[in-house]
DNA sequence: TATGCGTGGTC
DNA sequence: TGACCAAGCAT
């Protein structure tokens, strides 16, 4: 190990000053969340986690007290098409995590008993459920102690013990070994630990511009003490006007709110009479012609929307799969 | 492992 | 204004 301190971790590991820190500033500091209620649910927590995937906070809140009250646990999503998922999905954005969280519940109901399962194994098997929130849910509805690194995580520790401005592109074996070494022994103070670094990287150790006079630890921050060194590479952006990522959405953006299957031609160019049944996505309508793809374009944006499952062929018609 | 996948706020 | 960014996952 390389890092300061990191004798003081071997061993039997008594909390650190940075433990405490960290600690007390949680404490303090932390979000009032409701998917951090005592009363939340397991289910509760995995919907949270998956929405949270790439989407702030402040856009998923409103979203997740929807769904909470609709579908308040997996059986009673699972009793839904997929589309009504998708459609109260709104705007979060990669609408294929509603697909997923949707099969995620299907998967519940048939394979555990209704129950969200509660081991890093069993999560990882359900769809959409990848290493970090497997982990989440282990962690912070079931209270294990478990490795958990998200992009948070990753931009304090660089900062904070590798003296790096940002973490490499992808998440690497040796971030975890450090992660691992970090947390506490203690499971209780291990799942607060977890809790209080991601509240750190999310809240003070932002990526754009670090809040370091509100930081808790700034004394013992490696990238401070360097000189705050600048990036040693530069985060390729995502492509997005043109792309059929757009185009997707914007056809998205359609189906939510069409009330009958909409026919592939109205999508392509305005049309004279929508007739009454589409014209509540008048709207969106308007908003995809202007963006005016490219016919081929489109037809291969839509096969693969219906390949992916986020929509189907009906009557004629484009709809979410009902 | 590099890439594709939405959306809207921020500077 | 446009580029960056937000509790990743699947392929």
């Amino acid at each position: 190990m390389s890092f300061p301190g990191a004798a003081k971790l071997a061993g039997t590991r008594p909390l650190t000053d940075l433990h405490l820190a960290m600690r007390s500033w949680f404490a303090e500091t932390a979000r009032v969340l409701p998917w951090r209620s005592p009363d939340c649910s397991p289910w509760g927590i995995l919907v949270s986690e998956v929405m949270l995937q790439q989407t702030p906070v402040v856009r998923v809140l409103p979203v997740w007290e929807d769904w909470m009250e609709r579908w308040p646990e997996p059986a009673d999503l699972a009793k839904e098409p997929s589309g009504e998922a998708v459609r109260h999905w709104g705007r979060l954005g990669y609408p294929r995590r509603a697909l997923r969280l949707h099969a995620a519940a299907v998967a519940i109901v048939e394979k555990h008993g209704g129950k969200v399962p509660g081991t890093h194994a069993e999560l990882l098997g359900l769809p959409g459920v990848g290493d970090y929130t497997a982990a989440a849910v282990a962690a912070f509805a079931f209270g294990q102690r478990e490795t958990v690194v998200d992009t948070n995580i990753r931009r304090v520790h660089a900062r904070l013990i590798s003296g790096l401005a940002l973490p490499a592109p992808s998440l690497t074996a040796s971030e975890m070994r450090l992660a691992d070494s970090l947390m506490p022994d203690d499971i209780e103070l291990s799942v607060r630990w977890n809790a209080s670094v991601m509240e750190l990287g999310a809240l003070v150790c932002t990526a754009r511009s670090p809040k370091c006079s509100d930081c808790p630890v700034s004394e013992s921050c490696a990238w401070l003490a360097a000189g705050e060194p600048p990036p040693t590479y530069t985060p390729k952006g995502q492509a997005w006007h043109g792309t059929d990522r757009q185009l997707r959405g914007a056809v998205m953006a359609v189906l939510r709110v069409a009330d009958s299957p909409v026919e592939p031609e109205w999508l392509e160019r305005p049309a004279t009479d929508l007739g009454f049944a589409a014209a509540g996505a008048a709207v969106p309508l308007a908003a995809l012609h202007r963006l005016n793809f490219p016919p081929e374009q489109l037809e291969r944006a839509l096969e693969g929307l219906v390949r992916d499952g986020l929509a189907e062929m009906h009557d004629g018609g484009l709809r979410l799969p009902a």
